[in-house]
DNA sequence: GTCTATAACCAGATAGAC
DNA sequence: GTCTATCTGGTTATAGAC
């Protein structure tokens, strides 16, 4: 596995550092240092036009990763399902990261919001409608029930990321529980 | 109702601006203009040493303010419940701002993840489990449960914030599913 | 306590040699 | 493509008059 080119390290170091500090903390000087050039070189600017660029270049990247990731149909049972879309969430920390740090100022904010909207389609209320009318599982307010089930595994979700690990039970016992909150 | 003194009105202004663009992002010069002082002029110095040192005390502020917060004991019943916690997080929606934008740069950490706790503390799988044992709702892994609803509402409470108002469903029927979902 | 003025510093960005 | 060196602008923070 040979050294990256020096564009994808300065993609790299830009993304840890934007995570940690946010990109108005961090130097140009010091993503340079952190991608191997010297720091206080421009080095930098003979791949990026500004640190507003790399910032939207950075974003680029996560979204188009985050995008190329297959959404797995319906799988055999809801917990199984909510299991999974924890995962699909934990792939795309670093893009909510981003998110959540530099809000509003991120450049491309509809892509992201597409992508994101995307990933969470799967656990669409029409889903659990036809389950409900299908007898497979109570009849409640559908939308209701996805909404909740939307937000009780993004919240789980970003509570880790937030605090850096596991919050609270882990995540097959939370899928299991939230699965037999719909179920019954 | 006369107007603040400067010292408050340097915090007013702090609060807001840091919410908006991040401490990092917020000039002095900037804080002085929003408390009707001249922008440019050290008069911020007279009141705070630093940029870092109107960070901490907003952040003690607001700190404050949440902990005077007296938590109503448990009401009638959960879904009253589950709408007066989203109510609390309501009043706690600056200083999560604060938290998410500055993350671990923030002052008293400590402190402020001890008053999120006291604040979460009501929704306590023990008052779960003895509904349980009374045979009030269906038995199951209480601490689950207790997850389940305690990121239900956080993410609920985090996307109304973060995107600036209400999404899906309003949050009178997301408390009531959410109980029903508990209770059956 | 607020102002004008300014010092000291640091970060973003550029020039030109190699 | 990377380096040394530097320009430029903006930001923190201070000095001293009022």
């Amino acid at each position: 596995m040979a050294r990256p080119d020096t564009r994808t390290r300065i993609l790299d170091t830009a993304l840890r550092l934007f995570l940690a500090k946010g990109s108005e903390g961090v130097a140009v000087t010091a993503i340079e240092e952190g991608a191997g050039l010297s720091p206080g070189s421009g080095s930098f600017y003979r791949h990026f036009r500004s640190k507003d660029d790399v910032l939207a270049a950075v974003v680029d990247r996560e979204v188009d990763r985050a995008a190329e990731r297959r959404v797995v149909p319906g799988a055999s049972d809801l917990a199984g399902d909510y299991l999974a879309s924890l995962s699909a969430l934990d792939d795309l920390r670093p893009l909510v990261g981003l998110l959540i740090r530099e809000g509003a100022r991120l450049p491309h904010l509809d892509r992201v919001r597409d992508v994101l909207a995307e990933q969470g389609a799967r656990l669409d209320a029409d889903v659990l409608a036809a389950r409900m009318a299908a007898g497979e599982i109570p009849q409640r307010d559908a939308e209701g029930v996805a909404s909740v089930v939307l937000f009780a595994l993004v919240g789980h979700h970003l509570a880790a990321s937030f605090f850096g690990g596991p919050v609270g039970v882990d995540r097959e016992r939370f899928a299991r529980v939230l699965a037999s909150m719909v179920e019954s």
